[in-house]
Parts: C-alpha cells; sequence; structure tokens
DNA sequence: CTTGATTTGTAGTAAAATTACAAAAATTAT
DNA sequence: ATAATTTTTGTAATTTTACTACAAATCAAG
C-alpha cells in the first residue's frame, strides 16, 4: 500500500495559527492549554507578556516558553512576532464552528472563512507532480469521464463543461448505473476521473475496479486518502482537519472545483490554448 | 447594494512600513536614522532588541523607543508586532494573472490566489442585511426555483441540493425553456433564484420579468449590478475586481457557492435545524 | 554670548524572558 | 502492585530587554 502522506511537513507559508491548531491533538496537557488559551484569542496573545498568557492559561512561565520551542520559535517575543504575522492576512485560520445562536454577522465570515481556510490548506499542500500528471493524462486519453454521486455528482458535471470549453473529448455522469456501464465498456487509453467526498462509497470503488480491469487509467479526487485512492493509478487529496464532530458542513466541493480548474488551466496551458 | 469603497482585509490600517516612508521627511536627524534603519531591512528589524537597532542606527535606545511612540506604538516590542504584521500583508491582493510561459509552480498558487481574493472581497462587502432577506422569503416561500444557465446552472443544481436537505421545496433548471414554463405558472408566494455570470443574458431577465409579473419573489445572484438585478425583488452581487479581458481565469461560480452555502445555513439557523 | 527650548544620551530601574535545576507525574519494567 | 526510569512541569535565580528620570548637549533667538 503506497499511503504516501499528502501532507508535507514544515510546508513554507503557513500560518503559524493553522499549524498549532493543526497539532494540537499532538500535544500534551499542558501545551494545549497554552494552544487553547492562544487559538482562543490570537490578537491579545500578541500583545501580552509570556506571564500574562502563563496566567491565562494556568501553566507557568518556562512552559509557555517550552510551547515556543515546540514550534521552532526562538522563544516567545519571536512566537508573538509569528501570530502577529499570522493574523495580518485578516482571515481567521482555524475553521470556525457555527453555532446555533449566530447571528447574519457572524455566520456569514464563518462560512466564508471556512471554505478560504480550506483552499489556503489545499494550496499549501497539493501535489504538483501528480497535477502534471494528470494533465498528461488528460491530453493523451482518447475520452475522459468524470463521475461523482450526489455534490459530488455537480462537480464531475462542472468539470466536463469546463474541459468541453478546451475541446477535449469528456463525458460526466451522476447516476451509478450509468457510471458502471461506462466502466465496463472502456478502452486502454479511457480516463476515469472519480470525484467523492464520501471517500469510502463502496459502489464507486466497483466503478474504479472494473475501469481498472479494462486497462483505463483511473484517477480519483477524494477529500481524504480512502479506499477509492488505493484503487486509483492517480489520486489527489483535499486533506482538511476536521473539527469536533459537532460540525458545521463543510462541504469538500468547493475545494474539488479549484482542483479542477487548476487541471483545466495546466491543460489549456499545455496545448496553448490559453488565450 | 451600496457602491461603497471595496475594504481589503488589511486596509483600516495602513503598514506601518508605508507610514513611516512617508513621514521620514518630516522626522529629525536621529529618528530619520531609526526609520532608515527600519526601511533598509524591516524583517530583521522585528527580530532584533532595541539595543541592537540602536547600535545600527548609531543612535541611544532611548532615541529607538521615542521613535516608537512617534508612531504610536506602545512601546519597541509593539512597533515591532506591527512591522510583523505590515511585513505579511504585503501579500498581493490582486488576482495574479495566468501567463501562457507559467508551469505547475507557478499556476497552481496562481489560481488558488484568485478563487481565496474573490472569497475574501465578498465577504468584506456582502449586505448582512440582504442575507436576512433572502433568508426570510426562503423561509416563507411556497416552492423556491432556483435556475441558471451554463455554470450557474451547476450552481442552481448544487443550491437546490443543499436545500433539499433541509427540506425545502425546491426545484432547478438550467434550461432556459423549461424556467420560462416554471415562471409563467408561478404564484405570489413562489420565490425564483436566479443565477447569472453572464450578467445581462436576455432570456434570463425575460423569466425575471414573467415570475415577477406573477407576483412571485425574484432575487438574483450575479457578479456584479446588471439589468436583471433591477429586474429583481432583490440582489445579491459578487463583485470582483475586473479582471483582464484576456481569459477568464475564474467564473464566480466558486463564490456564488459560497454564497448560497451562507444562504442555507442562515435558513438551518432559523429553522432551528442546525445540528 | 546668553537664555530658553528642544533634542539626545547616560545611568539606573523595572519588567520580561530564559535557564538551571529540582519536584512531580507518568511510563516502564520487574 | 512497586521500584526505576523517563518525561513533564514548576520554582527560583539569571540574564536579557525595555523603559524612565534626569542631565548633558545641541540649537535657536534675542
Amino acid at each position: 500500500m503506497s499511503r504516501e502522506p499528502l501532507v508535507l511537513p514544515n510546508a513554507p507559508n503557513q500560518s503559524l495559527i493553522q499549524i498549532i491548531s493543526q497539532d494540537l491533538p499532538t500535544l500534551n496537557k499542558t501545551q494545549a492549554k497554552v494552544a487553547r488559551t492562544i487559538l482562543a484569542d490570537p490578537k491579545s496573545a500578541t500583545q501580552s507578556s509570556i506571564a500574562n498568557l502563563a496566567k491565562k492559561s494556568a501553566v507557568s512561565e518556562p512552559s509557555v516558553n517550552r510551547f515556543c520551542k515546540r514550534f521552532k520559535a526562538k522563544g516567545f517575543p519571536d512566537l508573538k512576532l509569528r501570530l502577529a504575522e499570522s493574523l495580518a492576512s485578516g482571515v481567521c485560520f482555524v475553521n470556525p464552528q457555527i453555532e446555533p445562536s449566530d447571528k447574519v454577522a457572524s455566520f456569514v465570515p464563518k462560512t466564508f472563512d471556512t471554505a478560504i481556510n480550506n483552499l489556503v490548506r489545499v494550496r499549501e499542500n497539493i501535489s504538483h507532480q501528480r497535477i502534471n500528471q494528470i494533465v498528461e493524462a488528460f491530453i493523451k486519453a482518447r475520452r475522459i469521464y468524470f463521475f461523482g454521486l450526489g455534490s459530488s455528482g455537480i462537480v464531475a458535471r462542472d468539470a466536463a463543461n469546463q474541459f468541453l470549453k478546451l475541446n477535449l473529448p469528456v463525458s460526466s455522469s451522476d447516476d451509478i448505473l450509468n457510471q458502471k456501464m461506462f466502466a465496463s465498456s472502456s478502452h486502454k487509453q479511457d480516463v476515469f476521473f472519480l470525484v467523492s467526498d464520501t471517500n469510502d462509497n463502496k459502489e464507486m470503488i466497483e466503478v474504479a475496479q472494473i475501469a481498472k480491469k479494462n486497462g483505463a487509467i483511473v484517477i480519483s479526487l477524494a477529500s481524504k486518502h480512502c479506499r477509492l485512492s488505493d484503487k486509483s493509478n492517480l489520486s489527489l487529496h483535499a486533506d482538511f482537519f476536521e473539527l469536533p464532530k459537532k460540525y458545521l458542513l463543510i462541504s469538500p466541493r468547493i475545494v474539488h472545483l479549484v482542483i479542477l480548474d487548476v487541471l483545466a488551466i495546466g491543460v489549456a496551458l499545455k496545448i496553448g490554448q490559453y488565450n
């Protein structure tokens, strides 16, 4: 099993706040306390002293200092600096939680921030090599099929729409029976692009297997590494970090659509149809 | 929507570096020295101590401190913080242009950045009042129709998908004849939600007029203010900065989808179906 | 010059951050 | 279970950093 992690450690431009919230599960009790205090109000954290933050977190000063070093800062002032930088973008990089008590003024920016946040993360972690490989596969393909179910069916349709403008031989389907039919009658030079947000749909995996058996190239786009990825020749993931199960419906489809835009632009550039 | 100037996330406080270079002529000898040292290498300034910066500027420590207060900082650490912020905000908030010579390493982040920038802008400018009004209209509606053509047809479908999950009486169509038919047989309590990215589609305007004549509520979602907005009872725009005519890098559909997410969450919160 | 005002630096003080080390938890092996 | 080892955490001392009061120097106007 080729379970290569898509998320590379220390991505250059990742915001410190993002990193902290990402690593929160791996921290021990004391450091988690500090992390939560910072995440709760990063702005005020940049303005308080180490003593102040220690007190707020119910932790000793050296513990805060250790926290800083844990996150590759030279010390506390350095951490505050990096925190300030990551706040400057104006976007909160922690996926906010929608609460039943939220009013427009809060749920509107929260919803936007969630989408923005996910895009930023995927932008940092997406494999450029993989993009190139898929672009190549698209250009060589005799026919490209975009398949998805539910809201991923809509993504598949949109993709077909985009690539049609580039005069590529595309089809799409959001119907599983149809998809199986197409897969069954596939050829070596066909490409099947499977979009999934449920990650482990049995039927879709079956489609992948059928197509692969016929020698077609199977490409998958899912929200995280899953069995569908294993059954594919090429796979892309849009890894999100899930918050407590209470969550807001973070649909991966926005990110998936942008990834398909990237692929379409890649193809357009390659075949010189750009402009 | 009122046409107030676009407020970018960092616009509220002008970048400190800008302010310093602007005020440089008004500073006296010693403070100008400090200013020049900071301007020469702001990044390193954020990482040095007051003693270090004083030495580099050939100035005493209190002079540096006075410099800080001259620029409305609480003290030296505070100045460094604001400096760091203004460095981070040096991020380009102008939509990047894809060039034919672009390789993966450049067109991938460019594509993501374009989507992200558009979302940030719309987040800042969207009318909360309008969102509330539309949510109200949705809840009261006897039936809601989501209409769009081309890629907006996909947005319409996605919207219907989302609202169906909330048990709202929705339909969608991406076929203009169908849309006219529905509009013709509409009632007072129906809501027609028209999505458009071309902004001035004659046929779609006709649909709006027919529905309005029947007393239905017409809501439009377009990329800018246009004739369709005028024909609507309620309108939303996702105002983008002018894109160069070359090639529409990112269609407005990403932003439109997020706006529809916002509306869906608004409805869910209102009818208490959230969680 | 000399007086008054402003600017600048010195030296001392206060505050903040870091380090060394010891106590306390947690983990492992017995 | 309990002892031994490792890891984590806090106390207290040290060092670094930033700030303040005041005096010296510079400058301007008479």
